[in-house]
DNA sequence: GTCTATAGGCGGATAGAC
DNA sequence: GTCTATCCGCCTATAGAC
């Protein structure tokens, strides 16, 4: 009975994935907004009323894509903090487990690298998995989706990427500190409020500083992304490194 | 039969003018991804077949859209310029015309403003746009609609809010000198084509961080218009004034 | 320019047999 | 869990009368 449990919840999260594969595969032909449970369905060689066994609505399929977005790109960002810090203590890649080659940036010294090319390696992680996925990008920090409205279950996996950058500075401001750019006064309350909430170990105006160079990070992918660069940027991932150099050094990590 | 032409001309600006009327709200509603002919002329009362004579496909009218959100934050960012430049030499705003209240921080003095407080006042004013007509925003500086490939048409409309900012660049470079960042190395060939194509009368150096300021403010107002900040800024608006005139300052309008 | 009518699709969701 | 059948809605686009 075990084995049996066994092999349906097996073929339960197999289908589960293809569902979403394909899924995925109709959010770039037809965007999120057309997503249809039937045409996903006609596609797998199945009947659309099967599909409802797996997700209770079109809505249920439309989070579980946008959870898997946030998660991948909060993975990358995480697994692109560990290279840096791992390829810096050795000269060579660890390999497998990563599936992600190490940022140029930081090979060569095999000291521990400094707040700004760990601060850059995360930035340029988080570039390279919206390039690479453009739409599932799209769905995350695109457009809303008209009439629907993200559940609760999302809120944590969409702050994984700010959470990484975050440890970059905490623990910049922990070794040898941080210089941010000091704090406007009309800034205050909200400076205050923004530190308890994402780090109260920080200073308020790092926290402000940070809000700020989050956006401004994701405004950068987005306009690349989106198309804004044609005719404009033509080298965007020299365009970009040099910009989230910058942002750091706006943040006050000096080195 | 002037007369004729003349009123069948208007009667077709007329028409034309309430079919994108309801398409907006139908833009607000539903999403571009599906803007749909049928749903218009319903709720014009008209048929279908009708709004054929208007817009010969639903990517027309959808390019009709586009290029009206364009011009309008455009026209809202020049209009914020020549209010910045006109409330300085006036104590009151110029009357009518305008329709937008002159930005507070530029009140009481008569002299000429600042270049950052031109800056600020424009980016001011896109946001407020932006923020005031967002799923417009969204159609223009969201996810790009699927299957929808922007006709040459929408590029100089595309283009207006970035002159703006630019012949404020211009402005200050001329009468007082702008101190941009360095240029980093790899970006040296990027910047010379960047300043040829965008101005040619302007440092590389400035090109460079200019693009860069950019791409950051609309980062900063998408992510406030796309939700984002929820549970993080509260205040959006001061939040974004203090981010406007520090991306001025970054790009070297010391004053 | 506007109408009716029509062609030839598409969608979400449910009921009930197996 | 998967199927058939079904309800009821939606869409773009064209033809041809008036």
């Amino acid at each position: 009975m075990n084995t049996v449990r066994g092999a349906r919840a097996r073929a339960r999260v197999e289908v589960t994935a293809a569902i979403k594969d394909e899924a995925r595969k109709q959010l770039a032909a037809e965007g999120a907004a057309k997503l249809s449970l039937r045409a996903v369905a006609r596609e797998l060689g199945m009947v659309s009323s099967a599909l409802y066994r797996y997700f209770p609505s079109r809505d249920d399929l439309l989070t579980a894509l946008i959870v898997d977005a946030y998660d991948a790109i909060g993975a990358a960002a995480e697994a692109a903090l560990a290279d840096v810090d791992a390829g810096a203590r050795a000269g060579a890649a660890p390999a497998g487990a990563g599936a992600k080659a190490p940022s140029p940036a930081c090979a060569g010294a095999g000291g521990t690298p400094t707040p700004r090319a760990r601060w850059t390696a995360v930035c340029r992680a988080v570039r390279a998995w919206a390039v690479a996925h453009p739409h599932e990008y799209a769905l995350i920090y695109g457009s809303p989706v008209p009439g629907y409205s993200a559940p609760q279950a999302t809120v944590a996996p969409a702050s994984r990427v700010a959470h990484v950058l975050l440890a970059v500075l905490r623990d910049a401001h922990r070794s040898e500190g941080v210089a941010p750019p000091p704090l406007a006064e009309g800034l205050r309350a909200e400076a205050d409020r923004l530190a308890a909430d994402l780090a109260p170990d920080l200073p308020p105006a790092l926290a402000v500083a940070f809000v700020n160079a989050w956006c401004q990070l994701f405004g950068l992918i987005s306009f690349e992304v989106f198309g804004h660069f044609a005719g404009v940027v033509e080298e965007a991932e020299t365009f970009f490194t040099h910009s989230a150099d910058r942002l750091g050094r706006e943040l006050g990590l000096l080195r």
